[in-house]
RNA sequence: CGCGGGGUGGAGCAGUCUGGAAGCUCGUCGGGCUCAUAACCCGAAGGUCGCAGGUUCAAAUCCUGCUCCCGCAACCA
């Protein structure tokens, strides 16, 4: 009787197609695929599914300045996206995309569902909004009165839209967490959910836009798009084909609740809270276990494209191969806390781990076994005490790899898997195969040896697949070996004996010199900088000068009348003394003297100026605004400053000696 | 006193829940071997386990205080 396989259902978070992902995005594609393909070779009927969010004003933009329309854009940048991931050999079962029409169609369905039974309400959305995030701000939440995830200006907005209403599903969602610790992972994330968002109260959470037009409609008020997450996050079940009249496919009946949604620990809010609350307005399940991985950060200091240090997966894939790619993100990756890489840091692993460890004992063993029996390998059955332990390490890395994985971790589980290599290495050292041969009598012992070496390469190279695929066909074709089934994987011996091993071994994997490689590196390094520069446009041409000045230019605002600016008085004043606002990052805290009096000024320059060479400035101050807390710190006023590109601030001082209290004017 | 994570040989990390000889990978040095991709195997050096107290027969591990780093949140008049 065939046992019935259980369903695995896993899914990355799908990409936003506003450009080229990079090494870090393309990690999460790999590590899915590494569990996606390890439950499959347990035996899951495993349903793997990544793609593409398209929509967004800032897709609507990008597009615009490219001269073509949104849709064309997006279809450029996913099937990018998928070539990356075909790249990397992910074996995903589904690539969604948001503008697919029945995403498009379920979405618009759920939305109309949702707004029925009250979950969804119109209302306004009032604030200062960055364009490039798509982000509305309060005014409070501005660095410097600018975006604070970019640094970009924001402009004054307001707009109809749709809320959803979160707090009807707190309590609900707060109960299942704390029942079901596995939910969010890693477990100290969870923490973090609770205390900041859920316990204070959750905020309702906007679902529409009427600012932009390139999203799905809301189909009863065709103003509005459906904003983000109600879009996005619905992947998850649309792609299986959810549908909320009841009609979903029978695969969605079978897959539904995904076993694992794998996604950055940038948005697990949004997974782990908003997510859940949806589908709990839709009536589904929840999903078993989040997963917000921890980032592949460069060492070298921040990427960007200006710098030329941005590392992506084709340039990696060209200089080094697809599998060492691949074992590299997931090796380099720990559970927790965040992983580096730099180019040198790949070439290492790839020269001590994947050249000297696996492919010089691939190499050494089939050499050997042409050298000493023409590649005829026989299981003579000539036993001696050390076979024991190189026995005991080979069958009993399957458990261990499959208890790592069952954890998710999975670079502690490609330790395992090379943990049996480094111990056949060692078999060679212990067993003396080259002094075996030199004896006549000992030839039957010499075979058995390596017999052993092959059987334990073979069941090596099969535990491999989840993560190096090509390597495990690479070797078992080498060693003209059968792949085993995962329950095989615990036996030893099943090389067939007698079977012939190929007569010219192929280097697995060649070991690099750093010099040269950081040489390509530097190549494809100015590349990237001549692209971004190009792409940074005609009016930033000083770039190459760097004496030439560069300009800002910023968003204009609105005239205003003589009697505006009247109504603002400027003074300057002096600053007889100066501290560190304690418990905030960027705030001083200054005693300005205007005139006779006093005032205490705070402002966020802290990064710029230290408090003491604060001291003894003269500075223009706008004296009547109103007085506000600042980190619980009363700030009678306002320290001008002029600011870069850069955000690096300038105090405006007064060009000749003038005294404390001198009114600007 | 906002929430949380972290500080362990030169580098990167595990160990902390459930106290009981300080471990792994890389690097360095010494030795062995020669089948192999200057590879493989063995050994050594190197740590007051952030600081200071406390509990205990015994503390990296438990408790208290302090300090530094990193996320998230707040803040930039």
């Amino acid at each position: 009787m065939e046992k019935i396989r259980p369903k695995y259902y896993i899914t990355t978070a799908i990409a936003y197609t506003s450009g080229k992902p990079h090494i870090g995005n393309t990690y999460e594609a790999v590590l899915a695929d590494s569990i996606a393909r390890f439950k499959r070779q347990q035996g899951y009927d495993v349903f793997f599914q990544t793609g593409t969010d398209e929509h967004g004003q800032k897709i609507e933009l990008k597009a615009q300045e490219a001269g073509i329309t949104p849709k064309e854009f997006v279809d450029n940048v996913s099937s990018e996206i998928r070539r990356i991931w075909d790249l990397m050999n992910t074996s995903y079962d589904k690539f969604i995309r948001t503008t697919d029409d029945y995403h498009e169609k379920q979405v618009q369905k759920i939305f109309k569902k949702l707004y029925d039974q009250g979950d969804i309400y119109k209302g306004y959305y009032e604030g200062l909004y960055c364009t490039p995030c798509e982000s509305f701000f309060t005014e409070s939440q501005l660095v410097d009165g600018k975006c604070p995830d970019c640094g970009r200006p924001v402009t004054p907005a307001k707009e109809e839209a749709y809320f959803f209403k979160m707090s009807k599903y707190a309590q609900r969602l707060i109960d299942h967490i704390n029942t079901h610790p596995e939910f969010i992972q890693p477990v100290s994330r969870k923490n973090e959910m609770m205390n900041n968002f859920l316990l204070p109260g959750l905020q309702d959470l906007c679902v529409s836009r009427t600012s932009f037009k390139w999203g799905i409609p809301v189909s009863f008020d065709p103003k509005h798009v459906t904003y983000v997450w109600l879009d996005a996050l619905t992947n998850y079940i649309t792609g299986i084909g959810y549908d909320c009249d009841g009609e979903s496919t029978e695969q969605f009946r079978t897959m539904w609740p995904a076993d694992l949604h794998l996604i950055g620990k940038d948005i697990i809010r949004f997974h782990t809270i908003y997510w859940p609350i949806f589908l709990m307005a839709l009536d589904l399940p929840l999903p078993k276990q989040v997963f917000g991985h921890p980032w592949l950060l460069q060492g070298d200091g921040k990427m960007s494209k200006s710098k030329g240090n941005v590392i992506y997966a084709d340039d990696l894939v060209s200089l080094f191969g697809v599998d060492a790619v691949r074992y590299f993100v997931l090796h380099e990756m720990p559970f927790e806390n965040d992983g580096v890489i730099t180019w040198e840091l790949m070439v290492e692993r790839m020269n001590s781990d994947l050249a000297n460890t696996l492919g010089n004992l691939v190499n050494r063993t089939i050499s050997m076994s042409n050298k000493y029996f023409d590649g005829v390998v026989t299981n003579t059955g000539v036993e001696e005490e050390v076979d024991a332990d190189l026995k005991a390490v080979v069958t009993g890395t399957v458990d261990k790899v499959a208890a790592k994985m069952e954890d998710l971790r999975v670079a502690d589980a490609i330790t395992e898997i090379f943990n049996l290599f480094k111990r056949c290495n060692k078999y060679i050292d212990e067993t003396m195969p080259w002094a075996l041969a030199k004896d006549e009598a000992k030839k039957d012992r010499l075979a058995t040896v390596l017999y052993n070496l092959v059987e334990s390469i073979s069941i090596g190279a099969c535990l491999l697949e989840s993560y190096m695929p090509e390597t495990t066909e690479k070797i078992l074709a080498q060693l003209y070996a059968e792949k085993r089934s995962y329950e095989e994987l615990g036996t030893f011996g099943m090389y067939p004996s007698g079977n012939k091993v190929t007569e010219k071994p192929e280097i697995l994997f060649q070991r690099l010199d750093v010099k040269e490689v950081m040489e390509k590196v530097e190549v494809i390094q100015a590349e990237q900088k001549a692209a971004a520069s190009k792409e940074a446009g005609a009016d930033e041409k000083a770039e190459d000068q760097d004496k030439e000045e560069q300009v800002i230019d910023i968003e204009p605002k609105e005239e205003i009348t003589f009697d505006d600016f009247m109504k603002m008085q400027f003074q300057v004043g002096e600053i007889i003394a100066c501290e560190e606002v304690k418990k905030s990052k960027k705030l001083l805290c200054s005693q300005v003297k205007i005139g006779s009096q006093v005032k205490q000024i705070v402002s966020g320059i802290k990064s710029q100026y230290t408090a003491e060479e604060m001291v003894g400035k003269k500075v223009m101050v706008l004296v009547n605004l109103k007085p506000a807390k600042l980190a619980g710190v009363l700030s009678e006023g306002m320290l001008l400053c002029a600011e870069d590109a850069d955000g690096n601030l300038s105090l405006m001082t007064p060009e000749k000696e003038m005294p404390a209290g001198a009114e600007i004017c």
